[in-house]
DNA sequence: CACAATTAGATTGCGCACAATTTAATTTAT
DNA sequence: ATAAATTAAATTGTGCGCAATCTAATTGTG
């Protein structure tokens, strides 16, 4: 009895995390939904963009580990952006392996765009810069545990 | 030139936030999938059981508003945990509009099996409960203010 | 040098997530 | 009571996210 409860309350108790990180990221989605309509960018595109924005020329691979992603997910993206006119993908004369992704003139000028986005997200999120990079490192010190499980 | 930079500093800083939350949701994912792999179910299907196991005989609609879900997502695979003989789903008599899910009797002792979930992640989150249940609440007060912004 | 192992990226298939639209049932306002 | 508005699900289409597999290039080893 008493231990069927328990195990009900531990069910909810991980879920409340999780399922808080989770629900989080989406509501994140639909507040920057809007915004990025505006670029003609996806959430996950606008990520590429801001990786690249900070250095440009960088193998899929450089992408997918800022973004821990992998080539399933990038190379499908990355071809919409390359129709988009934002990138370019060229493949590495010096490793014939990999693909180089650059930013077009396009790509680069949306960067001017985007400066509005953070902006409009910082009021939306009804917090102090303080409380957000707070709440950031913490987030992150538990991504990097949960990631350091998954090698073991 | 410092207007510039200033700029960056905050495409990066609001990048922060959002894809911290974003990327451990994703870390979180891959730490439940081999749990869940033997529980034959996805992370979004879990969430619907734990709905379900806190409360059975629910509308589709009631599902969605616990996990911030519409039918486009939930109709889909509510049908597959259907397949998979989890749950039934039936019309309400009382107002034909409604589709009410009740658990079947494979769906409720799965419930048994599910219960070594929460234990297998607080271990894999190397945190304290109480500092699970701190990041939750700040979590989730930060969600509640985006969705907060998003019903203006 | 040759051959095995590794690596980068692409491809296929499945399951969300969500916008937009459709259908049918219920509620409300007239 | 009937028409208009609202509501619940389902459907369609697009874009991730990831496992599994494939191809081609590079590296490591004997």
């Amino acid at each position: 009895m008493a231990r069927k409860h328990a195990a009900d309350i531990s069910l909810r108790l991980d879920n409340q995390l999780c399922f808080a990180v989770y629900s989080t990221a989406h509501a994140f989605n639909r507040v920057y939904k809007p915004l990025l309509d505006r670029l003609g960018l996806t959430y996950p595109q606008y990520l590429v963009m801001l990786v690249l924005w900070e250095r440009d020329g960088v193998p899929v691979k450089g992408i997918g580990e800022r973004l821990f992603l992998d080539s399933g997910t990038l190379t499908p993206l990355l071809k919409r952006l390359e129709a988009a006119e934002l990138i370019q993908r060229t493949r590495s004369t010096e490793d014939e392996r990999q693909v180089l992704i650059a930013l077009t003139p396009k790509g680069e000028a949306l960067r001017e765009k985007a400066r509005a986005v953070p902006q409009a997200i910082l009021a939306a999120s009804a917090c102090s810069v303080g409380e957000l990079v707070a709440m950031k490192n913490e987030i992150v010190a538990l991504r990097d545990k949960l990631n350091g499980v998954l090698g073991e």
